[in-house]
RNA sequence: GCGGAAAUAGCUCAGUUGGUAGAGCACGACCUUGCCAAGGUCGGGGUCGCGAGUUCGAGUCUCGUUUUCCGCUCCA
């Protein structure tokens, strides 16, 4: 295990040397679990997303893209039932180290209040034979006594409740001498308001605002947009809708590097579907999804699907595709069968009715939703561990080199004259030139060409293309293969067209 | 959130019983070499994460704090 944590650390510290990944705002110190993408990350990132939207969009021509604003109607996030799910007042007993809703830690403690009065009105119908209930709580001092108590708890509970007043809960909890079920023990943190979402304001006076929130997920904003997309698209069920953009939760614990990040990216595809067809295709999309991933051509045994047994309140089927990152396997890809709940919610929700007339059905119906959603980030965390490698060469020396999948590495090709002199890096500009056009390159003449190639492997350039002597001879330049440190021989003319055949990725099928 | 570890140049690290910050690599210029990283000369770069305290004096000791990694916890 520490192989890999050490692995992993020098995955983040190679990722910052060379501009893959950045603290946000190091200069402040950072900010937790937030991190920019350098010069060389917002490459990768980029054609990932590329080699996403092109797999799922480009090459299926019953899906289609949008891109939806991160701010959305509060309404979006009641429908969806992130507002209520998540904003509990939550309180830890440092002794059992258990945490707890605190609203319910009270609410527990009220109905033991409500339990003594049960048993003592139960106590006196035994007693009476003519016993009035109402007359007895209203008589006996004891009931009197309990009832009062709940009165003040309630009363408190409820101001501090609606007043948002987490000290308030706090000091309830101390003065009803709250124990912890597991621990018996009174040593309690603060009260915490856990809310998932984001919230800020939207318009300019403070009296005038309004709370809105930044989208914890991207596919509501798929959901929202069902009709519009389907109506002007002419989509016909079964159809998808793919989306690429930001996400926002307020992680309780954030960490391990990009992998759980507060501000991250998603890649979704909802895929709506006959009633009744969803499983079908659910399997289709694991099938599919999992397909892509081997496209990469990274090692099928660090990829597992994990079936969820605990279903979401939404789903009739959900599974992971997990990935094995240096620090064990992980959620990379959910792949859900949501059925209707998000349509259906929308649609009581907003009052409009969301649903689609099947002509082959010659029936209206709300259409099942089968989704796939990666986390983009956690996609690029994959691929640069995976790639990272230290080799040790026959002459005992080490080279660091990423063997990111050619087609998305970050420079494809890096234009090195040999010398310095003699004509070569004129050679090598117009070279550059040429393929600029069609590739990101670099153009490195600095240091011995040795000591240019090792660089290039650290960024995970899969060519390097030299100019020497006889390519001011006979036009021609050596290619260098970054994973296997050959070197070919090829005539200046050839080299667009074998670097084209040379990126393209792993046959899908 | 709790517990553990860490933070000194872009990177990896050294820094003695407290005495005003160093190395290698990287970076820039020039010279030299030229096909798998460590040639020469010169140069730029650090208020030692931040803030207090102790002290004549703190990178070093004490406390607090921030950030990161690990374990627990949490996790639509």
């Amino acid at each position: 295990m520490s192989n890999n944590e050490d692995l992993f650390k020098k995955i983040i510290s190679h990722s910052k040397e060379y501009g893959f990944i950045f603290p946000s705002s190091e200069i402040y110190d950072g900010l937790s679990a937030v991190y920019d993408y350098g010069q060389l990350g917002v490459e990768l990132k980029n054609n990932i997303k590329q080699y996403w939207w092109k797999a799922m969009v480009q090459m299926h021509e019953n899906i289609v893209g949008i891109d939806t604003a991160i701010f959305m109607h509060p309404t979006v996030w009641k429908a969806s039932g992130h507002v209520d799910a998540f904003n509990d007042p939550l309180i830890d007993n440092k002794d059992s180290k258990k945490r707890y809703r605190a609203d319910v830690l009270i609410e527990d403690y009220i109905e033991k209040i409500e339990d003594k009065i049960r048993k003592e009105v139960e106590k006196a119908a035994k007693r009476f034979e003519n016993f009035d209930e109402t007359m007895f709580r209203q008589t006996n001092g004891r009931v009197l006594e309990y009832q009062a108590k709940i009165d003040e708890v309630n009363k408190c509970f409820v101001e501090a409740m609606t007043n948002n007043d987490l000290a308030a809960i706090k000091t309830l909890i101390e003065d009803l001498a709250i124990v912890c079920p597991v621990s018996g023990s009174r040593n309690w943190t603060d009260v915490r308001q856990f809310n998932l979402m984001f919230a800020t304001q939207m318009g300019s006076t403070a009296e005038g605002a309004d709370v809105v929130y930044l989208r914890p997920e991207t596919a509501q904003g798929i959901f929202v947009n069902f009709l519009n997309v389907q109506k002007t698209g002419r989509m016909k069920v079964p159809f998808g809708i793919a989306q690429i953009g930001k996400a926002f939760r307020n992680e309780i614990v954030a960490r391990q590097f990009i992998f759980r990040m507060r501000e991250f990216e998603q890649m979704e595809m909802q895929f709506f579907v006959r009633p009744g067809e969803e499983l079908k295709w659910f399997d289709y999309w694991k099938e599919e999804r999992i397909k892509w991933h081997q496209s990469l051509g990274i090692d099928k045994n660090k990829y597992r699907f994990h079936d969820h047994e605990k279903l979401a309140h939404y789903a009739n089927a959900a599974t992971d595709i997990e990935f094995e990152f240096p620090f064990g396997f992980k959620e990379l890809e959910g792949i859900h069968s949501r059925t209707d709940f998000d349509l259906n919610a929308h649609q009581e929700f907003s009052g409009r009715k969301i649903q689609y007339f099947d002509p082959e059905l010659n029936e209206s119906y709300v259409p099942y939703v089968v989704e796939t959603s990666i986390g983009l980030d956690r996609m690029f965390l994959a691929i640069v561990s995976n790639s990272y490698r230290e080799e040790q060469l026959e002459d005992g020396s080490v080279r660091t080199v990423m063997s990111i999948p050619p087609f998305l590495a970050p420079y494809k090709v890096a234009i090195l004259p040999l010398v310095k002199k003699d004509g070569m890096p004129e050679k090598a500009y117009e070279i550059l030139s040429e393929l600029q056009e069609d590739f990101n390159c670099q153009y490195d003449e600095k240091d011995a060409v040795g000591r240019r190639y090792r660089r290039q492997d650290a960024i995970g350039t899969p060519f390097c293309i030299t100019v020497d002597n006889q390519t001011l001879e006979d036009d021609t330049v050596t290619i260098r293969y970054r994973d296997t440190m050959e070197q070919d021989r090829i005539l200046v003319k050839d080299i667009n067209t074998t670097i084209k055949n040379l990126l393209k990725p792993c046959k899908k099928r």
